[in-house]
DNA sequence: AACCCCCGGATTGTCGACAATCTGTTGACA
DNA sequence: TGTCAACAGATTGTCGACAATCCGGGGGTT
């Protein structure tokens, strides 16, 4: 195992409640769980660590960063603006000519496993819609950020009940208007989409 | 030498024109340069990877990203979004009593750099200033984010002819209007700023 | 000359061992 | 009993060596 899918799956746990805010990551045991050498998971920590996911205290170990509710909702204020950005881009760059069909393929893949029980799965074409839309907004240095901030507004949402159903539907909906090239519009969905999930959880 | 300090060093290079975009890092010339051992070396490649300045591929060492054009302006589009965010929140924070010292400390610092000749100098002003205007802003996810975009928009601006004086002035200005608590103008200044960067280099 | 196979040098990837550091505990002493 | 220092165990930090991989060149064949 490599430690690029070492801090994938330490990240699909985080999302799943694996593992809890403020948990230590002992180097040895996570040896043993991965069977990998400490080399590749001391890797694979720090670049959980530069995603801000992980903290590294000198000589005393790795440990699951907290997010304190302001934290997720300064995020989610963050993710606002760059999913704005990027859909305005995505849209403008198909109305200019640039290739859907990655997105049009996301979208389905979403709504497909929208129906499933399968939450990995649903995560997992969320993740493709993102990474679609990221693509074709066609700026590597976007999509490294959004990458980036798409894993703490999954933390940030993290424990919010079943928000599957209504929100695979808007997300489609977000995907067709930037494929129909409507860019305007595709960055009002979008940010509006992420506006109402920060303000349900200011409402808390 | 540790491997933040050595990234710090690599990226200041960077940033001097020291290393050159496509230029290979070997592993062994880097150990050689800092007196490291080759796992600081490696370390502190992995960070300049996850920073997207680096490329990593596998078995092939590590070489310098190359920024196009395109690039560099859709990252001044990204930058111009994030630094209004920043100002606007430190502005809206100092207006409800957060603490400014550092701010007018680092314009303080940076109006005197200005007038020295010692680049480096004036770019760790210019680092201290943004880096206060993030700890006020109080969101620690969006101060990672402005950091890792932060050294691709001055990657972007390099080359550009001397854009000290006259920047130095405009950057002070900022920080006055966020020091003020004036939100609404402390976003729109910022952005100006580097809308302003963002369209000289668009016209070349 | 064009092509392909194979090899040597250079470079990166991984492992095991040891040194350095931290934490909690024990026991002496006021 | 409370405090402090030394110790033991656990954990992280670093080094050196070796294995794996890649690249360019040499020689043979068609």
């Amino acid at each position: 195992m490599t430690a690029a899918q070492i801090a994938r799956d330490v990240i699909d746990r985080l999302e799943s409640g694996g593992f809890a805010p403020g948990q230590r990551l002992v180097e040895a045991d996570l040896c043993l769980r991965y069977a990998a050498g400490r080399q590749i998971i001391r890797e694979a920590l720090q670049h959980l660590n530069a995603l801000g996911i992980v903290a590294l205290e000198p000589n005393r170990g790795a440990h699951v960063v907290h997010v304190s509710r302001e934290d997720a909702i300064m995020t989610l204020e963050l993710t606002e603006l760059l999913f704005g950005l990027v859909s305005r881009s995505a849209a403008r760059r198909i109305a200019a000519g640039a290739d859907a069909s990655r997105l049009d393929a996301a979208i389905d893949e979403l709504m497909q496993s929208s129906q499933s029980d399968d939450r990995a799965l649903y995560m997992r074409a969320r993740r493709h819609l993102f990474g679609a839309l990221s693509q074709i907004a066609g700026n590597a240095e976007l999509s490294r950020i959004m990458d980036q901030v798409r894993v703490h507004a999954m933390r940030a949402q993290f424990g919010f009940a079943d928000f599957r159903k209504g929100h695979a539907q808007e997300l489609a909906e977000i995907g067709h208007t930037v494929m129909a090239g409507d860019s305007a519009n595709a960055e009002e969905q979008a940010r509006k989409y992420v506006r109402s999930i920060r303000e349900a959880l200011q409402q808390l």
